[in-house]
DNA sequence: AAGGGCAGTGTGAGCGGTCACACCGACATG
DNA sequence: CATGTCGGTGTGACCGCTCACACTGCCCTT
């Protein structure tokens, strides 16, 4: 592998010269560039990002930590990231954390702190990516993906509005003549901007009871659980999912008691997974723009790891999708 | 940032005796590594990547090359990539290459080239990761995730048993009475030792005709597509999709085109994604160990970075999981 | 008693870039 | 004509680590 020195002397000029014309520093003459240009060309050079990370003091990177990589809203923020940094040309790393354990939460941001990882992105929809944001030195370059209520304590923190979305939802729900609506819960909505208040709005400001909220994990099994509880109590018509996977187990809890989808019971989910325009009701849900999100926290890091003011995040709010999973209750 | 030095000095040894400890060589004696554990302790120093990497000319790391992070296939094995190195200590990178054109190519094997992307796996389930593979030149170290049959050229690919998988599926399909199986291909399985020739070998085996393969995307659309055009052919009463998402868009074509599942049409897919268990019906499928055959590539990366021997990769077999969207052709 | 091994430790150099600064010629200025 | 300024270029040192090698005792051999 070529280094700077041999490119400098295959052109005849000087090492800094080349590391002058690899940073476009306007203080090389046209020619000395393109003599430059071609030596770098000939001898197929290629800077060493492992090197630069040394005398930087920091990567042109970003890395990602995330809870997971394959839950959907968590992988589509991932590949907003990623597409970014690409066009950008920086690498990406990914570190998981799959716990707010503190061991766990301190090896992660160990890791993190080194600084062949440049910036950093954390995915904290969950406790676990909350916990390691918190923990994160200041000195560390790093923006969140968060949650709209997680504490941004002095740093950059990018959201998408799910408030407004789940109030938008439960609303269409009400509107259909609903009398109330209910709301299987995922572990990421703890926030008080989260779907969890945009559904208590919706329903408060309508006059609706508020029913009690029913907790479930990131798996479907847990989902199919509350959906059986949720398909023995006859005066359930609608139902708020924390998020399509969720809506696909709590779908089938309905169908195996016996419960017809709209027919008698609504379901709305939250993320609109590739599938879910295909699922049998085609499934109402709220389009997330993850990958804009992805992408608006690429840009946040990079500002903040080159010290450049934080630009305006450009986020698609989420909207609903209607499809075939609400309709009136019977009798309405 | 406290460095060797630092350590050294606070220690009172010399710089080399850290490095010592830091990479555990025997040549120490204890009470003197103690000293020193104490030293980084107190200090709290972590080594840099980055250093190391420049100093030792490849990082302690491992870099997935994959053409998606959202399909489940491809994000389950990032899964088990991630989580083998992250046991093992090792930071992990990503670089997404969308298509096989040469520039994107040239451009990827460039950027995993450098010395501080470490080891490579290469996802090679497509055309685009096998032509990174490929094109990768012998001095990095790189192994790949693979369609069977991706021809090696030297490098070691370890992959899954497709090809028996979709045989099993289709002896399945068969051994219910069906005259024969049409299939629905993702991109994916071109080769001679994947789902496809799984598919013609248990067709040959038993006398069935082999009706032309319909190929579509990785998108459900081209799916629900190719679903329409079985739904219209009479004859068609069983189909082997490509994958879980494949099944998804041709079971919905089906439904809108008023064939029964399994009444009418009976549909088997591929990955056991989470969710197929709790579509309505429960779709039979074949489950496949994305996250140890992720597990198992970055095994025989590290063996690939460090010169050792290879590994004999411990997987699990694909099988079958039989559900409701297989039954007897009408009237069997 | 002189030599040879060996465990344990220290010193110099180098990985491939970047920064700070010195330098040099050309032109404008007093 | 001496001086200042500035575009364009080169030199030294350094980032934090690992390599190769030299060195110091100490014990064992002959």
């Amino acid at each position: 592998m070529p280094s700077i020195r041999d490119v400098a002397a295959a052109a005849g000029v000087s090492y800094q010269t080349v590391s002058r014309v690899l940073n476009d520093s306007p203080k090389v003459r046209a020619e000395t560039r393109a003599a430059v240009l071609a030596a770098i060309d000939r001898l197929g050079f290629r800077p060493s990002r492992a090197a630069r990370a040394l005398s930087l003091g920091r990567a042109r990177a970003i890395t990602v930590v995330t809870s997971n990589t394959v839950l959907y809203g968590y992988a589509a923020t991932l590949q907003g990231i990623e597409e970014a940094a690409r066009a950008a040309g920086l690498a990406v790393g990914i570190r998981v954390v799959e716990s707010a354990e503190p061991a766990e939460v301190k090896q992660t941001v160990d890791d993190v702190s080194d600084a062949s990882a440049g910036g950093v992105v954390v995915i904290a929809f969950d406790p676990s990516g909350v916990a390691v944001l918190e923990a994160l030195p200041r000195h560390v370059p790093a923006v969140a993906a968060a949650e709209p209520a997680a504490p941004d304590r002095g740093r950059v923190s990018i959201a998408l509005d799910e408030r407004r979305a789940a109030a938008d939802a439960t609303r269409h729900l009400l509107a259909l003549g609903h009398r109330t609506v209910h709301h299987v819960a995922i572990p990421s909505e703890g926030g008080a901007g989260g779907r969890l208040a945009g559904w208590r709005d919706a329903l408060g400001e309508s006059g609706a009871p508020i029913p009690a909220v029913l907790d479930c994990g990131w798996d479907i099994a847990s989902a199919y659980a509350a959906g059986r509880r949720l398909a023995a109590d006859p005066d359930v018509t609608a139902i708020l999912c924390g998020n399509d996977d969720i809506a696909q187990g709590v779908r089938r809890a309905l169908y195996d008691a016996g419960k017809a989808v709209p027919g008698d019971v609504s379901i709305v989910g939250f993320d609109d997974i590739p599938g879910s325009a295909y699922w049998t009701p085609a499934l109402t849900t709220v389009r997330m723009d993850f990958a804009g999100l992805g992408r608006a926290c690429f840009h946040a890091a990079v500002a903040e790891l080159t010290g450049q003011e934080q630009p305006e995040p450009a986020l698609v709010a989420p909207s609903l999708v209607v499809r075939e999973s609400t309709g009136s209750p019977r009798g309405f």
